[in-house]
DNA sequence: ATGCCTTACGTTATACGTAATTATT
DNA sequence: AATAATTACGTATAACGTAAGGCAT
């Protein structure tokens, strides 16, 4: 039988110009890589090499065992890395949403009945999710609509609605809700990846925003500082903690959003669990 | 290093359906073929079995190893053939020609020069010889036309001139030259594969043709009686040897046809040994 | 003389088989 | 009880390295 060692020992007195060299540079003796070459010569039926005593050459027949040598071991290679990588995929869960705050509440139920496996979370809009999903990148989506395609199984998931944090002595803290606007020109913290309450900010482009990209330093802003800040009913209430804040709901249309969990037909049970 | 063996064995489980099925197919202990397998989950870096102490099922990677395992090893096998066949290719001189005379001429003086090669001779029409001799089924070929097409060389190689070979006492013996439909419906002796002179037979249908595919026997026929046949300037003379017969030429246009030599430019040696 | 390939021979290492163990049907 | 997989251990085969030989540059 054909040894994947022999074609690369083959490549390797391509590369070499010399038995002995390719010996060399495979830690072998010269002698063990003689004897390999012709067994490989014999379990061919071909002979590879011009042999002229003091020198054994590739012949065309040789070169073209090369080229052939190269291709089945680059297959070998990309069959080992792509079973890693598929191996990877299986043991983990990936899910995307437009809305940062439910993917986590998601991610935690996840986690709790799949210990075992390791989650990878992702925002994105709800075009590029849903394509997401459909070529396997995702196995959950988290979208801003009900989804009705043949192959996707679509369930309302959750409602979130955008509050504003207001120090007690705020003008407007005492009313029960606002629209975003009338915080006129004023500074409010923002966590970077907001998904779909991106829409929002774009709307109210006057106010200032002091983006935090780091969710822990955001909440130590939110401790130390009396600034407004953004809050929901899927926040952890802890997230405000003992911060002297009242929340105030938000008028806006865009301030309140109805989540749908997407799986496709084949990953029913994984969807099953969670609805 | 992975190994083929490994391979081998890993599709055998799979068709097998257990490690101990497998393992008698292979003609290999049981506990060899489990470490074995063993050995090449190591060296893929992934598990290919769910194992239940008592039974080794492949799960979903183990599969998908066992999909490219057969596509390696299809590699591997592709790979010793086709280089069998490359090898062949390279020891044989194929040759094609419209006429049979001038392949035979060529063919020995070939051997004389090559006697290490195979040769492999086949007749046809001058368009699929050059097709051929494109494509690289034919190292050389004998035209009934120049050929002037870039990459192809090409040089006058032989004329053949088509005489009938008739008993002295026949009523056209005497003349110097004939066109063949002065034989009118008599019978004539003739070869199965006879190339361009096809055309000549075509035009006399009237003729009663003798057709014979083995070379032998038409020669014996040409011994032991005395009907007519063909011979040409190229035909060796020993061929009529002792049989009783005068040459009389033929008159006909297509009883005459030059013969042109061609091969490809990366052939220049081979074709320039011939000229 | 040096470099390179091959053959011969003794040795080692790796993979094998036998036997024992455990678990499942 | 029977089947199947794994682990342990002694063994054997196959490939290795060293040494020797021969040819070419």
């Amino acid at each position: 039988m054909i040894e994947l060692a022999q074609l690369q020992q083959l490549i390797a007195v391509s590369e070499q110009g010399t038995i002995s060299a390719a010996a060399e540079e495979l830690h072998l003796s010269q002698p063990a890589l003689t004897r390999s070459l012709q067994r490989l010569e014999g379990e061919l039926g071909v002979v590879l090499f011009d042999r002229k005593r003091n020198r054994a050459a590739l012949n065309r027949v040789g070169e073209q065992a090369v080229a052939r040598a190269k291709a089945v071991l680059g297959a070998v290679d990309d069959m080992a890395m792509e079973l890693r990588l598929y191996a990877a995929r299986l043991s983990t869960i990936a899910i995307g949403s437009c809305g940062p705050a439910p993917m986590w509440d998601l991610a935690a139920e996840l986690a709790e009945r799949n210990p075992e496996k390791t989650l990878s979370t992702e925002l994105g809009d709800t075009e590029s999710l849903l394509a997401g999903l459909k070529r396997g990148s995702y196995r959950l989506i988290l979208t801003d609509r009900p989804i009705e395609q043949p192959g996707i199984l679509c369930q309302k998931y959750t409602q979130e609605r955008l509050y504003v944090a207001l120090p007690p002595k705020h003008p407007l803290s005492a009313r029960p809700s606002i629209r975003l606007a009338e915080l006129g020109q004023e500074s409010i913290l923002a966590y970077r990846d907001m998904g779909i309450w991106q829409r929002i900010v774009q709307n109210n482009p006057q106010l200032h925003y002091l983006v935090q990209s780091d969710r822990g330093t955001l909440a130590e802003l939110v401790q130390a500082t009396d600034l407004p800040c953004f809050s929901s009913n899927l926040t952890a209430t802890r997230f405000l903690g003992r911060s002297n804040r009242v929340t105030v709901m938000l008028e806006d249309e865009e301030a309140s959003v109805t989540f749908f969990l997407c799986a496709r037909e084949n990953d029913r049970d994984l969807f099953e669990q969670l609805c």
